[in-house]
DNA sequence: ACAATATAAGTAAACGTTTGATATGCAGTC
DNA sequence: GACTGCATATCAAACGTTTACTTATATTGT
């Protein structure tokens, strides 16, 4: 690949004077800005960014971690984020943890060395002093990591009180909830309080039940929700804490014979695609995805420019009333 | 953050002293990768890759181009070319192209100064000019850019071979068939090619549709759908060119009071988790995802390392049959 | 006519690494 | 005791940029 210098000779100026007419600073005569333009054209020359990194201690990369890719909302996380990021001159190197403390710890490396700008993590098993050692601008997103990191994500206690009251005012007294693993300290969590709060407050039989981390990567637990409707069969209402969970309850359901929306209804959470896609549709929480992204965004950038940022977004849900409750 | 210099004082060595111990070359005394260690360790080194890329002439970074990472497909694929990039110590810049010729174009130019070692192209709406002008290596999904570009691909037309023969084995006799924008010269293409075959070969009714490129990002195609499927009353069999569209079909065949899969057998393609999400289950022609990532990111490093690799490799599709059909 | 200023281009150091060439010390050998 | 050979560590150049400094020339005001 053709180097400045290479533009340089070609031209017959100095490599600083191509520099120059790269970045328009200082005086140039037009001349010269024509013969390097055309030097470069004519090697097909590209600024090694690279270089231009090294030299300004910025590498315009963000460092994205999420569980994966291919799970419906951080896919969608990942594209908005990618989105954004590019619309402010950034570039975005994926990282799918898969679950794994490992591989968290080892992407988390990674990026200190391949000199990130900042991060956005969507994926926490680690333990926090290792965010801590990170020294790196950090967005967390639906977690809160030290007391001074900067986190994004929905009113879930809203969306978990959206959803429930939801089913009851549908009619529902025996409702069960399916959440994922509460023993780490997720802000999901909180849509299992609200849960819990707005069963109480109505006085309905309820029931919870927690899925392994690992659920959010292998979607094969069909068998499991399977196991938790027979367990029930007075159940006539279900909040589950993701589209593809309720998905999921829809499958089941309909293999053991019960009507949706009329024996069982149920609600899911995230408002991602397979919510819509279903068959009947599902009611969700809808998150606001991509505003989720852009703050995220926004404010790592904040971040990284030395800017004070809000330690905590906010965003708020929807609920989204579709024909597995009505 | 520290430096090789800053190990270097501290350690009471030289620089490259420091740097033959993290690169384990040439002779080291015992007491000397001690004392460096103890450095490094005290001053929460890291090595800049930055830098190393620089010298190395290499940055060990790959460039993923897809339509959006928020498309199942793509999302699995993303997912799975990330995974085995970081088994060969590669990392990955994504680039959602959204269709969009102008991104595209964009993307190549960013990740051409961006130094990446080599590029995965799943989107190409790109003028194939474009791609010879990146003399980088590449490896295309599902399409051939040039005569010398290898791709990857699954074998499209036994995949709609197999959708088209089993909806007829079923007894269906008045096909649809609804494909992606036929005008760009896609592998995809085959599909309906099969699917022509094999209905004249049987002597079936069938008729095609093909949806705008923009379907890929935007899936809320449901209402042309719908207007396809009351378009034609008399057939009962759908094979739809994703999963997606499928299941978009699944939800108007409802609306429509007609019966899955006893007044209307539909079969998707891609094999994506929205197939198994669905109610009924989708029949869907399933893309080995993970083996056409693994043969991607295998053929680009070794195309990297300037070994040759084979133009064309097609993978084995595989029939799956669920309640959409039977 | 001459200082003061504006314009234009070049030199070289720096960013953080790696590495070939080189220097130093120290056994062992004749 | 000079020589070889080996182990160990340093020096300095290079990777492709940017930019503070410097130098050279042109333009202006008095």
């Amino acid at each position: 690949m053709a180097t400045i210098k290479d533009v340089a000779k070609c031209a017959g100026v100095s490599v600083a004077t191509v520099s120059r007419v790269i970045n328009r600073r200082g005086y140039l005569s037009d001349a010269v800005i024509e013969k390097v333009h055309g030097a470069m054209t004519t090697l097909d020359y590209y600024p090694n960014e690279m270089a231009r990194s090294l030299h300004r201690q910025k590498s315009y990369i963000l460092g994205l971690i999420v569980p994966s890719v291919s799970h419906f909302f951080f896919g969608e996380i990942a594209r908005h984020v990618e989105y954004h990021a590019h619309q402010n001159g950034y570039k975005v190197l994926i990282c799918n943890s898969l679950q794994d403390r490992g591989k968290e710890r080892e992407y988390i490396r990674m990026l200190r060395s391949s000199q990130v700008d900042g991060v956005i993590m969507g994926s926490h098993l680690q333990e926090i002093e290792d965010y801590v050692n990170l020294r790196l601008p950090v967005i967390s997103l639906d977690r809160r990591l030290t007391p001074d990191t900067a986190y994004i994500c929905c009113d879930n206690y809203q969306g978990g009180l959206l959803a429930t009251r939801h089913l009851l005012d549908c009619g529902c007294r025996n409702l069960i909830h399916v959440s994922g693993c509460l023993d780490v300290d997720m802000l999901a969590n909180r849509r299992t309080d609200a849960f819990l709060d707005a069963c109480k407050e109505a006085g309905a039989a309820h029931r919870c039940y927690q899925l392994p981390d690992s659920a959010v990567i292998d979607l094969d637990y069909g068998g499991m929700i399977g196991e938790i409707l027979r367990e029930n069969p007075d159940c006539d209402g279900v909040f589950a804490t993701s589209d593809v969970t309720a998905a999921l309850f829809l499958q089941a359901a309909r293999k053991q014979g019960r009507q949706v929306p009329d024996d069982l209804r149920i609600v899911g959470f995230d408002g991602s695609l397979i919510a819509a896609l279903a068959t009947p549709q599902i009611t969700t929480v809808v998150q606001p995805v991509e505003e989720i992204a852009r703050y995220a965004v926004d404010h790592l950038l904040r971040g990284i420019d030395g800017k004070v940022i809000p330690h905590q977004t906010i965003l708020p849900v929807e609920l989204q009333v579709r024909n597995s409750t009505v």
